[in-house]
DNA sequence: CAGCATTAGTTGGTGCACAAACCATTTGTA
DNA sequence: TACAAATGGTTTGTGCACCAACTAATGCTG
């Protein structure tokens, strides 16, 4: 008679996986808190923030393949944005159905604050940026794969 | 004059530790939902009833610790597990404060649905064990650090 | 050029996540 | 034994995240 006790339990063991990926990412959010906190930014904020101090002006499509996410996602935490005063949502003239979105002054100056985020981050966390390094590869590759299970394109 | 330009980008770089964690979350889970989805179980729920499958009975305080969720986000997830039938809500009548959380025989059954999801995930992404595995190691130093420097105890 | 499919964004609904305020039970202690 | 502190959960409010349905502008094709 089989004895469940003594099988490596696999909803046990594949539980880290996705498991780990979902603690991960939220504790990780966790250390970014405090610091974006006093900028006024929520960490998907702060991700829009990053795309747009690199590549503004930006429709939401572009945000939306950038960062991975939801149109229905962005378009509200952009109002967010433009009620906080650091973006601008305009009309690109060439295609009215498509957003402009652009930074304001103020906008673009929280760039000089948010620089200091980056080694405060890896300061809390105290880990190599070998280590880091790694990990990110790692992710980037499991990004792919489920890039692929999920049918999106592999760009 | 310091050309911008020629600088390499701190917030460029730097955004991959945050953003790869997130996307790589969102997008590996979304690689469970049509599995998950048949079964009425959204992810969260999914890790919940892991737990419970593995531990039962749990209190609020228990899943909170082990899934390092609010209970204020479980409380609300619990009450619709026992809607749809798989869990139900006692009171733990050593501690009338404490919730006592039980499987139905209904949730009890799910299990065997269940142990098919892994292997399904495996094969969908497409990726080693050992690099899993690896990847697994890593995610569990950054929760760690994050931990740490959160101000949680390192357990 | 008329009409239909496509594309860009928005809206509404459900559910997760966190923080703060709140309530009830327990525990510790003066 | 009364009462204050601590503990376990719930509630409320804000903000993501996804989906499906919708609107408006554009493009394509007969």
């Amino acid at each position: 008679m089989s004895d469940l006790a003594d099988i490596p339990d696999p909803l046990s063991l594949e539980r880290q996986v996705c498991f780990a990926l979902s603690v991960a990412s939220r504790n990780v959010i966790a250390v970014y808190r405090p610091l974006l906190e006093p900028m006024g930014l929520t960490h998907p904020q702060y991700l829009v923030m990053l795309a747009l101090w690199e590549h503004a002006p930006l429709a939401v499509k572009d945000l939306s393949r950038m960062l991975q996410l939801d149109p229905g996602t962005l378009s509200p935490l952009l109002k967010r944005l433009e009620a906080a005063g650091l973006v601008r949502r305009e009309r690109d003239p060439d295609d009215e159905r498509a957003l402009a979105v652009v930074l304001t002054p103020e906008g673009r100056d929280l760039r000089t604050d948010a620089e200091k985020i980056p080694p405060a981050i890896v300061a809390r966390l105290g880990m190599g940026l070998d280590e880091l390094q790694h990990l990110h590869e790692s992710l980037m590759r499991v990004i792919a794969a489920a890039n692929a299970a999920n049918g999106h394109a592999t760009a």
